[in-house]
DNA sequence: AGGTACGTCGCG
DNA sequence: CGCGACGTACCT
């Protein structure tokens, strides 16, 4: 009876009793993303217009404890078998809907709406037929699918998913990512056999990489003939390897050797193949190593010009930098959707990194100019600017922005423009919504605790599970504070 | 149409 | 700062 137990939290004065029907009348507070307009601070102290708390108590009954409603839809086997009892126990299996709607599919898929229409749930029926998994799908299918198996395989498959989706029904028991200790175990046996496989693997890569150093007209993946900057990639590439051992051994059990000897290459595809729960931290660390190459190698460049040809893109025209980066956006979208997104979530993880090295790739720039431009990035982003502003911000994880690609001689445009902006950005509140991240902790749970106030009060309070809130919307989403645009306009 | 959850507000 | 509420963006 979970929802006896918090009555005594916060008891509102009973004046909010059915004053719901006042709220069409009185000057109930606007949200701010209201797109009515909000008068000047209209009178704080109307009377509070809120639900009365027995309504709430109903929804509360209605919400139940344990998981999203869309999951509970998906609840199967026994559960539904002892009717009434579905948020007991049983295999809860999510829905493509309610894990699309978490975000779960999208995490590694980039835009949702690239999913529709996707042969996904085909693909997941063909794997849950037959527990022999489909190597053969390209890498975004098998890393959607991946996020899909860790939620239906274990489900249909593993006999234990029950007792695994019933811990998770209990918060704090176990390991976050790992619902179960016996599960962990279990996982992690798994895990030292496969790093045992892996080492081997390991030990042939290595064998490749000092070949691919001998051979200085290597026509292979790594693009560059610059010895120096060959041998310090392919440092970089094994120091990314020290993660990736734990990361890819996962995924060599099912998909041979070809991964890791294809990680060494830009474009690789590592073929996931979801084994069980670890798999969380494969697809997830996977494009995150991917993009870790990927920079390493784009960030040694020999010839720092290219760095600052691609800042100079976006600065060419500093006006059309909105459209400039619409343009490319959508460009990347369209022609790779997946693998941009996978980028993304991977620069989520190598946000400071990437920041650090801007820094110092772009000798011009000292720090303060950088964080100008790049909070102007942030503002410019934020505001209302119809086209892809969300866009934007969250497919970088909201979080940080790689530094502006603005150089220094564009910086009192910018300034005039952000005196332009200033105002729209602080008149619009409302902002384009985040997307979770997708990647850390919170993110990666699947289940409601059911037990927090978000949780409990879900109909109302429109909120995500606590547990399951993501660190990166936690975050200031608009880290410029007021000093900081003092600053700013000071600047100019 | 309906669900989920982010942004924002008032309040304590 | 956290909570509760609400508008609404975004998705199926
Ligand atoms: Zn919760
Ligand atoms: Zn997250």
């Amino acid at each position: 009876m979970p929802h006896t137990v918090k009555r005594p939290k916060k008891v509102q004065p009973p004046r909010k009793q059915n004053v719901k029907k006042l709220k069409s009348f009185t000057g109930k507070r606007r949200a701010g993303n209201s797109s009515n307009p909000r008068g000047p601070t209209i009178c704080k102290r109307q009377p509070v217009t809120r639900k009365p708390k027995a309504k709430k108590r109903a929804t509360r009954v209605i919400q139940g404890r344990a998981i999203s409603k869309d999951t509970k839809k998906a609840v199967t086997g026994r559960a539904s078998k002892t009717n009434n009892t579905f948020n007991v126990l049983g295999s809860i299996r999510c829905t493509r809907s309610s894990q699309t709607q978490n975000g779960l599919f999208a995490e590694l898929a980039g835009r949702r709406r690239s999913l529709r229409g996707s042969q996904l749930s085909q693909i997941v029926l063909q794997e849950v037929k037959s527990p022999r998994r489909v190597v053969t799908k390209k890498t975004i299918k098998a890393q959607e699918t991946t996020e899909q198996d860790t939620m239906k395989n274990p489900d249909l498959c593993d006999p234990k998913s029950d007792v695994r989706q019933d811990e998770a029904l209990v918060p704090n028991r176990g390991h976050p990512t790992f619902n179960s200790v016996s599960d962990e175990a279990k996982v992690e046996e798994d895990r030292e056999s496969l790093v045992l496989n892996a080492a081997t693997v390991v030990e042939e890569k290595a064998e490749v990489t000092s070949e691919m150093v001998e051979s200085e007209n290597n026509p292979g993946p790594i693009q560059n003939t610059d010895q120096p900057h060959t041998e310090l990639s392919d440092l970089l590439v094994n120091s990314c390897d020290s993660t990736v051992n734990v990361d890819f051994v996962c995924t060599l059990n099912t998909s041979d050797l070809t991964v890791s000897t294809l990680s060494q290459s830009h474009d690789i595809d590592p073929q996931i193949t979801p084994k069980d729960s670890s798999q969380l931290d494969v697809s997830v660390v996977s494009p995150v190593n991917e993009l870790l190459q990927e920079s390493t190698t784009l960030q040694h460049t020999p010839d720092p010009t290219q760095v600052v040809d691609r800042e100079h893109q976006c600065t060419l025209d500093p006006k059309a930098k909105d459209v400039n980066d619409a343009d490319v956006k959508t460009k990347d979208a369209n022609d790779n959707d997946d693998e941009m997104y996978n980028k993304n979530e991977g620069a989520l993880s190598l946000l400071s990194l990437s920041a650090g090295f801007y820094c110092n790739s772009l000798p011009g720039l000292d720090c303060e100019s950088q964080t100008a431009t790049y909070f102007l990035n942030k503002l410019l982003s934020s505001s209302e600017s119809t086209q892809s502003s969300f866009d934007n911000e969250s497919e970088t994880g909201g979080s940080v922005l790689a530094p502006g690609p603005e150089e220094a001689g564009a910086s009192s445009f910018l300034e005039a423009e952000l005196h332009q902006r200033l105002p729209q950005v602080q008149q619009r509140r409302e902002r384009k919504k985040r997307r979770r991240c997708g990647a850390c902790v919170p993110c990666l749970r699947k289940i409601n605790c059911g037990q927090c106030s978000c949780c409990l009060n879900r109909k109302t309070g429109h909120q995500i599970c606590k547990l399951r809130k993501c660190v990166e919307l936690k975050k200031r989403p608009f880290p410029i504070s007021a000093e900081e645009v003092g600053h700013f306009t000071s600047f100019a």
